[in-house]
RNA sequence: GCUGAAGUGGUGGAAUUGGUAGACACGUUGGACUUAAAAUCCAAUGUCCAUUAGGACGUACGGGUUCAAGUCCCGUCUUCAGUACCA
């Protein structure tokens, strides 16, 4: 009996499928343990061997953990709204529901040929109406909740409405807009419904703003801050520009700190965690008042330095800043002004690929010193950012580079009030090693004491205060696209009003095209039937809208995140009793929050950030439990694929064109390109080509190829175009270029030579090479190989499909784990994978041999037991501390032993079948049952380690001289060290090695070592 | 620039608390079996010197601590990732 992989795997899937084997329970007696992967989009590509691998490693832990007796939830699902399908919409007029849901079974199939143990009754997908009008429902509650800065905490609007009523908004300290003016009670309770409105919405925790967006004309859509990579869109490469639009914002700003707080009780890694820090930017300061001379404004700025007020010098505003136009003196007016035209045009990339250079005009006011009263120029300048702080700065030029530089440019003071410090060629920015200097009532103070006395007096003053900045924006939350989910809000005189939770969801209406409309509306402005009626609680046609009681629908959709914010909840609750609730108060106190999270750390300042703002406000809310999403996260590197590369050798034919007339000069032309045309192509093999330069590898075509390009045709040509041209002069053929191109890693072996016949005969590519000639050296053409990321067209992919066709899943399992630590980035290379399923074979072979299953009853010898028990301790570590690599080799290492040792004791063979199980389970089931077991193996307890199998009698000792293994000598364990010492020196090799020296010293760690030195 | 991670044979990688560097695989070479191939099995495989015995050198580079350093400390270089005029 052989180790027929295809059947034994579909097999045991069959089985775990009819029995639902890993369908979690909402009670049960064991403890819970939920393990989640980032869910998928679908992509119409399919899956690649990459990405399985988080499934993989998140899988192996899930059944581990059933192993160690966890009632184990390990759901999965999609992310199914999305750009690609909408494009392909776009294109091809298909509707993306309908290409999803195809999408959806591939990936589906793709899924269950690898042997995960899913629980896909709970399966989600956020593109379906029954799970997005629980986004919708959410979306509500953020609209309807504002955040008490009193209590940290978001509150239901109602109690906000209720201290305007009866106290104003004086005594409230929110997070809100900062253009908000203060009224009281009396005010409050004389407004309009519409001006009440209007004032909430800059309270909301998500609210309707005129925005500075970052528009990706290509795309026709708004893009977040974190779509977007080196300034153009992450997805497709585009463009983008900033633009003014009204949008939906997500007040996440608010929970800044609570963020950054919550950080230091997740097991996550530091360096994930330190991408959030970054992104959240919490700088600690002051904020300062500046009295603007000569007029009643002030300038407000924010400074992580309140210790250096004194060093201050100038002070410069960002061209937008709004006090500009109004404090510019007449005299500067002209100069000022068309600084802000020229900074307004160049683009905010621009600007950031320009940090060298330093620009900035003089405003003409002056602003005056709180404490020496001394007038301060007021500059402005484009490296101070209009979006960051108060867009001002307090410039302190001793003290900043950036200030210092600015300062010398334009020849501004540059007052020194660091104690000893030399500030001719740079600025001092540390803040440690220094003392205060010039500096009045701060003289002689450090940096700590200098800033708080600073903002004490400033206080005083009442000219500033102590304060907390972040880098972290509100999140717009608008999208033009058709394929998102669609806001539950309808427009009253221009304020959106809610639709009550009992009507959701607003289903996608549908359209004829999936672009924006002419004039510039989202998709849903094609909608025929997108508008809501307030008597009925439907949707209903547009040209029933008449602003009474049929209102306009919102036309924009929710980005990528909004479903991916809460997916985690809705697993938690039985599809059959998910109707009323996005997961019922039982569920989630059962699951509480996910214990194990694996994902791609490209989400860091994405979905992992929105999700715990999303689980806070649902927190602060009484909707859930829990104060984070995800206790432990995982990111798992990328498996990069291994491109392939063949050189085309490009000629071109060359002749001095004559000082014939232009006609003649044409038909020349025309008669060397013919020439050109039936140049062969040729492609050279690697290393002929490899760190020559193009000239050399002309001259080598020319000693030995000459015969390939100059065909007699090709020389019978050139004739012709000599006699006809009436020339002597030679023409030329010669090599150009030699172009790069990626082929088809499957046409490619191990050894990085090329299938040629393959390729010729490719159904895509067949009749691009068809006639193309292959330069070989020693009979073989070799390829060009780098490692590139997985993608369709540079034709690295490698489907999982055929390597679980070809050596099975289990292998496919054990090799992606077998690659390397789970966090790294590694290449896939196909040809290691006979490394994995050899072992497999061996395994297979331990149990069963040519006439059936070898096992039986023997009593385990002791070498059996000190393998299996060594394989036991390692595994289980290796499982804890995610290093799944290294248990393949144990593994390998077990099966080798246990083979040389003949072994054939079921006590030993049976447990070994459980540790291996979560990486392979397919083999494991269907040894299991040969064993004689009649029930699965994924419930098994898992073997228990029994040191005393380890215990040793004697080591061998490694014997250096000074620190040089030289030999080795077993020696008994409990031999005492003095005993050792004498041992080891009266043995020969000693001897040997000393050659007559005496030791300086003997040093003896009695079971680790021992070192001889002298 | 700042923040973080990493640099080990031909390749992927191992060495979890300082204690035999290169586990386990891939690849390569040689051999067995076979008419042949595949499969399987056996052996060798860090580099250099040496017939052997053995020796020298080796974990990006330069120093240091230690009986002992891939591992700890100081400095430098390179690569990758995040972020970027953040006051």
């Amino acid at each position: 009996m052989t180790y027929d992989f295809n059947t034994i795997e579909k097999k045991w899937q069959d089985y775990w499928a009819k029995n639902q084997t890993f369908k979690a329970s909402n009670t049960s007696d064991k403890p819970k343990y939920y393990v989640l992967d980032m869910f998928p989009y679908p992509s119409g590509a399919g899956l690649h061997v990459g990405h399985p691998l988080g499934y993989i490693a998140s899988d192996i832990y899930a059944r581990y953990k059933r192993h160690k007796g966890f009632n184990v939830l390990h759901p999965q699902g999609y992310d199914s709204f999305g750009l690609p399908a909408e494009q392909y919409a776009i294109q091809t007029g298909q509707h993306p529901a309908v290409t999803t849901e195809a999408n959806i079974k591939t990936y589906r199939r793709q899924l269950d040929q690898i042997g995960f143990s899913f629980d896909w009754s709970r399966e989600v997908r956020t593109s379906n109406p029954e799970y997005y009008k629980w986004t919708q429902w959410i979306f509500i509650q953020l609209f309807e909740s504002w955040y008490n800065n009193d209590s940290n905490k978001a509150e239901h609007i109602d109690t906000l409405v209720e201290k305007f009523a009866s106290e104003g908004n004086t005594t409230v300290n929110a997070a809100c807009d900062d253009d908000i003016e203060s009224f009281s009670a009396e005010d409050w309770n004389n407004y309009s419904s519409e001006q009440q409105q209007e004032i909430l919405l800059k309270y909301r925790l998500t609210y309707l703003a005129e925005t500075e967006v970052n528009w990706c004309p290509a795309l026709g859509t708004v893009l977040a801050n974190d779509e977007i990579v080196n300034g153009v869109s992450e997805r497709g490469g585009h463009p983008v520009v900033r633009k003014k639009m009204t949008q939906w914002s997500m007040r996440i700003s608010a929970y800044a700190e609570r963020l950054l707080q919550g950080l230091d009780d997740l097991y996550w890694t530091d360096a994930l965690k330190d991408i959030q820090k970054n992104w959240i930017g919490k700088s600690v300061g002051a904020s300062v008042s500046f009295n603007v001379n000569g007029h009643d404004d002030i300038i407000d700025v924010f400074t992580t330095r309140p210790d250096t007020i004194f060093g201050v010098s100038f002070m410069t505003l960002a061209p937008e800043h709004e006090l500009v136009s109004k404090i510019t003196t007449e005299v500067q007016k002209a100069e000022v002004e068309a600084y802000i035209e020229k900074t307004a045009k160049r683009s905010e990339r621009d600007r950031m690929a320009d940090v060298k250079t330093i620009s900035g005009v003089f405003t003409g006011a002056y602003a005056e010193h709180p404490f020496s009263k001394e007038p301060i120029p007021i500059w402005i300048g484009d490296y101070v950012l209009a979006s960051y702080g108060t867009g001002a700065v307090m410039a302190v030029p001793c003290g900043d580079q950036r200030d210092y530089d600015f300062a010398k440019h334009f020849d501004i003071a540059i007052p020194n009030i660091f104690e000893g410090v030399d500030i001719s060629k740079e600025a001092y920015a540390s803040k440690d090693n220094v003392k205060i200097a010039n500096s009045d009532f701060l003289n002689g103070l450090a940096y700590k004491k200098a800033s708080k006395l600073a903002i004490y007096q400033l206080e005083q003053l009442g000219q500033g205060e102590g304060k907390t900045n972040y880098r972290l924006r509100d999140a717009v939350f608008s999208r033009q696209r058709y394929w998102g989910e669609p806001f539950p809000v309808y427009y009253v005189n221009g304020m959106p009003q809610m639709i009550d939770k009992a009507h959701l969801p607003i289903v996608l209406p549908e359209v004829e095209k999936y672009l924006p409309t002419e004039g510039g509306e989202p998709p849903l402005g094609r909608a025929d039937v997108w508008a809501w009626d307030t008597e009925s609680n439907t949707v209903v046609s547009n040209d029933k809208i008449n602003h009474t009681t049929i209102h306009p629908l919102e036309l924009n959709t929710m980005p990528g995140w909004a479903g991916s914010s809460w997916y985690f909840f809705r697993y938690m609750e039985d599809a059959a009793n998910r109707d009323g609730v996005f997961a019922s108060e039982d569920a989630l106190k059962y699951w509480e929050n996910v214990d194990l999270y694996i994902g791609g750390s490209e989400h860091a300042t994405g979905h992992l950030l929105y999700s715990r703002f999303w689980v806070k406000l649902l927190k602060d809310r009484g909707f859930v439990n829990v104060e984070e999403p995800f206790k432990k996260l995982i990111n798992q590197g990328m498996i990069l694929g291994t491109s392939a590369f063949v050189y085309r050798v490009k000629f071109s034919v060359n002749h001095s064109l004559n000082s014939a007339g232009i006609a003649n000069k044409e038909e020349q032309q025309k008669h060397l390109e013919e020439i050109s045309n039936i140049l062969p192509s040729l492609y050279i093999s690697e290393n002929l080509v490899k760190e020559k330069s193009l000239i050399e590898v002309d001259e080598y075509f020319k000693e030995n190829y000459l015969d390939k390009y100059e065909t007699k045709e090709v020389l019978e040509k050139i004739k012709s175009y000599q006699e006809n041209h009436n020339t002597a002069e030679s023409v030329n053929i010669h090599v150009a270029n030699i172009d790069k191109l990626h082929v088809k890693v499957q046409y490619v072996n191990a050894s990085d030579e090329l299938d040629i016949e393959g390729l010729k005969t490719d159904g895509e590519f067949g009749e691009d090479f068809k006639d193309a000639e292959f330069i070989l050296e020693n009979g073989v053409y070799k390829v060009g190989r780098e490692v590139e990321k997985m993608s369709k067209s540079k034709y690295n992919v490698v489907n999982p499909d055929n390597i679980v066709a070809d050596y099975g899943a289990d292998s496919l399992r054990l090799y992606e784990m077998f690659l390397g630590p789970l966090e790294q980035y590694k290449p896939w290379n196909t040809a290691g994978i006979t490394g994995v399923h050899n072992f497999l074979k061996k395994l297979w072979k331990l149990y069963v041999g040519e006439n059936g299953l070898k096992v039986n009853d023997a009593e385990p010898t002791k070498d059996n037991l000190k393998t299996l028990h060594k394989t036991i301790k390692k595994v289980q570590e290796d499982i804890e501390n995610f290093s799944f690599n290294t248990s393949v080799s144990t593994f390998m290492i077990a099966v080798n032993e246990l083979t040389a040792q003949k072994c054939t004791s079921k006590e030993i063979l049976k447990p070994l079948l459980v540790l291996i199980s979560p990486y392979a389970p397919h083999i494991a089931e269907e040894l299991w049952s040969q064993l004689g077991n009649n029930d699965t193996i994924s419930t098994a307890p898992f073997p228990v380690f029994d040191a005393s199998h380890l215990v040793e009698s004697s080591k061998k000792y490694p014997i250096s001289f000074n620190g040089k293994m030289r030999f080795t000598l077993e020696l008994p364990m409990d031999m005492p060290k003095d005993e050792i010492e004498k041992t080891v020196m009266a043995h020969e090799k000693t001897i040997a090695q000393l050659d007559g020296r005496t030791p300086k010293k003997v040093i003896v760690v009695p079971g680790k070592i021992v070192n001889i030195v002298g």
